[in-house]
DNA sequence: CTTTACGCCTGACGGC
DNA sequence: TGCCGTCAGGCGTAAA
């Protein structure tokens, strides 16, 4: 999936063009989502305003008059926002038709995606209330790092990726980060000094907030709502780069297998 | 409790 | 050209 980036990118896609407007028709095509999606999703949904869009880690939060639409893009969801006509084809699962002829398209080949109704902010949904805080937000740093890391064994790669323990972070920003902190994906999580933990919560913070500002990294699946490709994939710096050379001393990036997920690090600079 | 393996799906790609 | 294995940005669950 798109990471927390790349949902950031399209939330503020939503929240500036949906926000506000009225839902006049929903089109279920397909409900075999991660998880069922709700067989009365349409009348819960027909005549409601969206008033805003949240995230909370990769989950969006579309909230309306009444309930709250939460959407994951799992692997491969996208989100669109098309002229009301547009003919749908194969893997457009959901169709929301809104005011000002805007149909918001969810396509997901793969269909890890999720759409769910729930009451509320949504916070205390099962599928929210254990994940860990925002990596932007104030709860984040380097002493909570360290001490979640406390007993911990596993790499810190596999640590970063755990939504339980930050929100947000995928397979690749959590190499990106490593790389920007110099330590290795595959080092215990329990063995980095407490100082190296600052570095790695600023460099989680630096490698979101330029891949916001980028618009995301299009890599297969990615794009904005509109269907613009993000940018920051010209700047990810190990990420499917294995065989180029370290930006910082030369070395060739390395590609391995850290828990059963490919891995990029320079093994010169990362220790 | 922690850690690891696996399944859910389709599509793209490389090797033969 | 087609077939087959492998891999893909996530995440929950089961088993050890």
């Amino acid at each position: 999936m798109p990471e927390l980036p790349e949902v950031e990118t399209v939330r503020r896609g939503l929240e500036g063009s949906i926000a506000g407007l009225r839902i006049l028709r929903v089109i279920v095509r397909e409900r075999g989502l991660r998880q069922p999606v709700p067989a009365d999703l349409a009348e819960r949904l027909s005549g409601r305003r969206i008033l805003s869009v949240g995230r909370r880690g990769k989950y969006l939060l579309l909230h309306t008059d009444a309930e709250t639409l939460l959407i994951h893009l799992g692997m491969s969801g996208r989100l669109w926002l098309l002229p009301g006509n547009t003919p749908a084809s194969l893997h457009d699962h959901v169709d929301l038709q809104m005011e000002q002829g805007h149909t918001l398209r969810f396509h997901d080949p793969r269909r890890f995606g999720l759409m769910l109704l729930c009451n509320g902010d949504c916070a205390n949904h099962p599928l929210l209330v254990d994940i860990g805080p925002e990596p932007l937000g104030s709860d984040f740093s380097g002493s909570y790092l360290w001490s979640r890391s406390r007993g911990r064994r596993v790499a810190i790669k596999s640590f970063l990726m755990d939504s339980h323990v930050v929100a947000g972070i995928g397979n690749i920003y959590a190499s990106e980060a490593l790389f920007r902190a110099r330590i290795h994906p595959a080092r215990p999580a329990a063995r980095i000094a407490r100082h190296r933990y600052d570095d790695l919560a600023a460099s989680v913070r630096v490698t979101l907030a330029r891949a916001i500002d980028s618009g995301g990294t299009t890599l297969r699946d990615f794009s904005g709502i509109s269907g613009t490709a993000g940018y920051f994939g010209q700047r990810l710096e190990v990420y499917g780069r294995a065989g180029e050379a370290c930006s910082r001393c030369g070395s060739a990036i390395v590609c391995r297998r850290i828990g059963q997920r490919s891995s990029f690090y320079c093994p010169h600079c990362q220790r």
